[in-house]
DNA sequence: TACGTTGTGTACTGATCGGTAAAACTGTTT
DNA sequence: AAACAGTTTTACCGATCAGTACACAACGTA
């Protein structure tokens, strides 16, 4: 019998994308055996927690892959507008070909917000940081960019909702291409009045 | 033994709070059971689809809510910038007091999407089109009316999201607030340029 | 009072749930 | 080849799952 010998770091992939099909509680272990192609015996060696730690493990890796190409690239030097607009590049990419599933958004809004809470806090909490940054970066005041970063990442956040209910993914493109514009509509006033600022 | 006499409708409340607090999965016949202090033999008198009706029953009185509070406020007479500020109202008091969740967003997210398709569509899209015709009657064009509607609903959703994360509810005003202001700031220039059109 | 309808409580089913235990297999090291 | 750690298969556990069956209780009507 032909047996494939594999690593904890391989299935991560396949947990994400049942995760992101099934929700936590519909991927039950049987689900989640057929999909990796591994026995319960393989899982619980790789993962003693359960289906909670194999949650974990995924969520820590989103939360690492969004730390690199979007957090990171976010903060770091360079054209501030350039450096919104890869994120938005990214994020159309990533969760275009991820099921138009954001993990911790679902997880959010899912009975899984009281287990994981924590993570769930921390990744919109990094992502909101970085983006303030380039915000701040490029020339908007910290408190006016804050809350801007946090009207994004919500807009995001909603175009997802919206495109898998219209199971239509230009919709994530047609809004993300609109929240784009509105940043640099609004930008064009570089020291915005106090009309727009949060009472 | 007291025993009281209910009817259906008497249940959909707490089953829709249930549902809201669990998740379509989380929701075991158990737990439903407790949380409407209904045994099984009630559920499935009321329910004899079981939990898929009891679920469609739930989206269904939504709906009707939504229609009545929201949509047709929303399409009827009167000031458009007043019914708009209607909606964002309505919209607070109920998801704040409906355990910050919107059930259409969440099903949209989950796996349930395969099976409520219809009905989480028809709920966007019904929105959508009444938020479109405020907007038309404040004077934006159809096409860009019928975006910045999608615009402003997915803001919603997103906002939902990221309050739940942050697992508090101030985090809904704050941006509802700030979608609020986006529209109130663009409609200074009755008719958008190109510029901010979708290309 | 008697009767049908509607709602309720309890016990039960087979299937599946998450999780465990241990034997059998694999590749590496010595 | 012998020993070993890591991986996989298989069988199994008690608990819970959604759903069913049916006797019984409350109600409206007559």
């Amino acid at each position: 019998m032909a047996r494939v010998i594999k690593e904890r770091a391989d299935t991560i992939a396949q947990l994400a994308a049942t995760f992101r099909t099934y929700g936590f509680n519909g991927a039950s272990l049987s689900v989640i055996s057929e999909s990796t192609s591994l026995g319960k015996g393989s899982l619980y060696n790789f993962f003693p927690g359960g289906k909670d730690e194999m949650a974990e493990a995924v969520l820590d890796e989103v939360s690492d892959w969004f730390r690199l190409h979007i957090n990171e690239p976010l903060a770091a030097a360079g054209n501030p507008a350039a450096r919104i607009e890869a994120m938005f590049t990214s994020c159309e990419e990533y969760f275009s070909s991820h099921q138009l599933v954001c993990l911790f958004g679902a997880f959010a809004l899912s009975h899984e917000q009281k287990r994981f809470e924590a993570q769930i806090f921390r990744y919109f909490d990094d992502w909101a940081a970085a983006l303030t940054t380039a915000l701040q970066d490029g020339g908007w005041p910290r408190q006016e960019a804050n809350a801007l970063a946090l009207d994004i990442i919500a807009g995001i956040q909603g175009a997802l909702v919206i495109a898998r209910a219209r199971h239509n993914p230009c919709t994530l493109n047609a809004l993300l291409m609109r929240l784009r514009l509105t940043i640099a509509f609004e930008s064009r006033a570089p020291f915005p009045t106090e009309s727009r600022t949060l009472s």
